[in-house]
RNA sequence: GGAGAGGUGUCCGAGCGGUCGAAGGAGCGCGCCUGGAAAGCGCGUGUACGGUAACCCCGUACCGAGGGUUCGAAUCCCUCCCUCUCCGCCA
């Protein structure tokens, strides 16, 4: 959510910033929305203060004994006037409310212009690309020659998008998740937390989700809306929403690892082959709370803290600045961390790690207390470090022998209990 | 699931339907006192929105949430949420 008060005050600027988005801000609705509301609230606070007054009053002469009827009758009339008032006031609020609900981040100065990922801008390369003296396979077939992977099972289970993992490589999988959880809370300095896996709106309204993304997310069936999270982002996230945190209390870092659940709708014939699309997958979640100001610094650290995966677990990658037409509603700006995936002979998003500054903050009110003592918003950054799935993809592929067994890095083997390489089956 | 208790400011805790943004205490901040500190004393100490460009200033709202009754609701009524205790069930 934007700060209304810059959005009234810097209408031009701020219409400007979204349109590089993409965003038509309608600046008559907002301007015609606003000017209403300014007038009715004034009208209607004005009626509560004289109704106050006269109601006091009235306890008053009460209180001395004296006869209120006639103030009474006075006070009657303004009653349905204030109703009336009120009620159209709750209207325009609401209106306005869903309007600016619906308005995107502003993207930083620095986020490259442009509408789709052509314009996104690589930022570095690291690793190598692997070259292999034989035809590399992708992990649909690698994971079926280590009887580990099996989407016919799980579509017997559930449908499509579902996968089952088996033996070494479920433990693969498993070993990722603690590798990423530990190198983070020992070597990053983040707190790890385990949070509920099912949210309610309020929880996806406060990080972006909710009103504008609701096809994407799974709703439970039942009296309360409840959603099962698309990323721990949401949870992990409004920890902190309607507190006032202690300034010595921040940087708040948190590494939560959870599965996702994701309905995408809108993504029919995409990816449909091997677990790179889900329904349901695993992440390991990076978050951050920071003061205002320090959110430039902290995405490069965070998004840093993710490369440290990559590198460890030797998986060549590449690191994009997303350009402002492929951001995410929520994120002022956003680097995505792309693996090479031979099988394929693409990079793939396996990390997005974005500032939203004070965007998710103004819509769950989590403060700090600025250095003139007042309450103003922190600035939140999440980033995948990383999608556990991905990474379990990229690294049968980048370590496949030509027998198709897989070397563990070593990095990983102590997860692995020592082990140095996953057999094919014979 | 059954029975009961309760949700008030940073915390504890009071609050006959009217003068309650809310007593009192603790904490915190500033000052006095002191060689310094403690104790003691004095003063101060919520948030949001709006009127304003603006600290002050003024108005409105907020006592779990949402409705209702009333000229007037923290106080009365209804619905919901949450917490605690006991019982039942259960991983």
């Amino acid at each position: 959510m934007l700060d209304a008060r810059v959005l009234r005050q810097e209408t031009d600027q701020v219409a400007e910033r979204l349109a590089r988005r993409g965003f038509a801000f309608d600046r008559e609705r907002f301007e015609s929305l606003e000017s209403e509301r300014k007038r009715l609230q004034v009208e209607t606070e004005a009626l509560q203060a004289r109704r106050n007054a006269e109601s006091k009053k009235i306890g008053q002469a009460k209180a001395q004994g004296e006869d209120i009827q006639p103030l009474i009758a006075a006070v009657g009339e303004l009653g349905e006037q204030l109703d009336s008032t009120k009620q159209r006031l709750a209207e325009i609020a609401d209106e306005l409310e869903e309007f600016l609900a619906g308005v995107p981040n502003l993207p930083d100065e620095d986020v490259p212009v442009g509408e789709d990922e052509s314009s996104n801008r690589e930022m570095h390369a690291v690793g190598e690309i692997p070259s292999f003296d034989f035809t590399p396979r992708d992990h649909v077939d690698l994971g079926a020659g280590l009887a580990g992977m099996d989407f016919e099972a799980a579509a017997k289970l559930t449908g499509a998008r579902f996968v089952t993992l088996a033996g070494p490589v479920a433990r693969l999988h498993r070993a990722l998740s603690q590798f990423m959880l530990d190198m983070h809370t020992e070597k990053h300095g983040y707190t790890e937390v385990q949070v509920p896996f099912i949210v309610h709106a309020d929880s996806l309204f406060g990080t972006g989700q909710l009103p504008k993304f609701a096809d994407d997310l799974f709703r439970l069936e039942g009296e309360t809306p409840w959603y099962l999270i698309p990323t721990a982002e949401v949870p992990v996230t409004n920890l902190v929403r309607d507190e006032i945190l202690d300034r010595d209390t921040l940087p708040v870092k948190y590494v939560a690892h959870t599965p996702c659940f994701r309905s995408e709708a809108g993504s029919a014939g995409r990816d449909t082959r091997g677990l790179i699309r889900q329904h349901q997958f695993e992440k390991v979640e990076l978050v951050q709370i920071v003061p205002a100001g320090d959110s430039e610094r902290a995405l490069e650290e965070l998004t840093g803290h993710a490369e440290t995966i990559l590198d460890a677990l030797e998986l060549p990658y590449r690191r994009l600045m997303l350009c402002t037409g492929d951001m995410g509603f929520s994120a002022a700006k956003t680097y995505d961390l792309e693996v090479w995936l031979p099988g394929q002979e693409k990079y793939r998003e396996i990390s997005s790690c974005s500032n939203t500054r004070d965007f998710q903050a103004r819509r769950m009110h989590a403060r700090t207390r600025g250095g003139d003592g007042k309450p103003e918003a922190v600035h939140t950054l999440n980033g995948s470090g990383l999608a556990v799935g991905r990474t379990l993809v990229a690294l049968l592929e980048n370590h496949q022998c030509a027998n198709g067994d897989i070397l563990i890095p070593k990095a990983l083997r102590p997860y692995m209990g020592g082990l140095e390489r996953i057999e094919a089956r014979a």
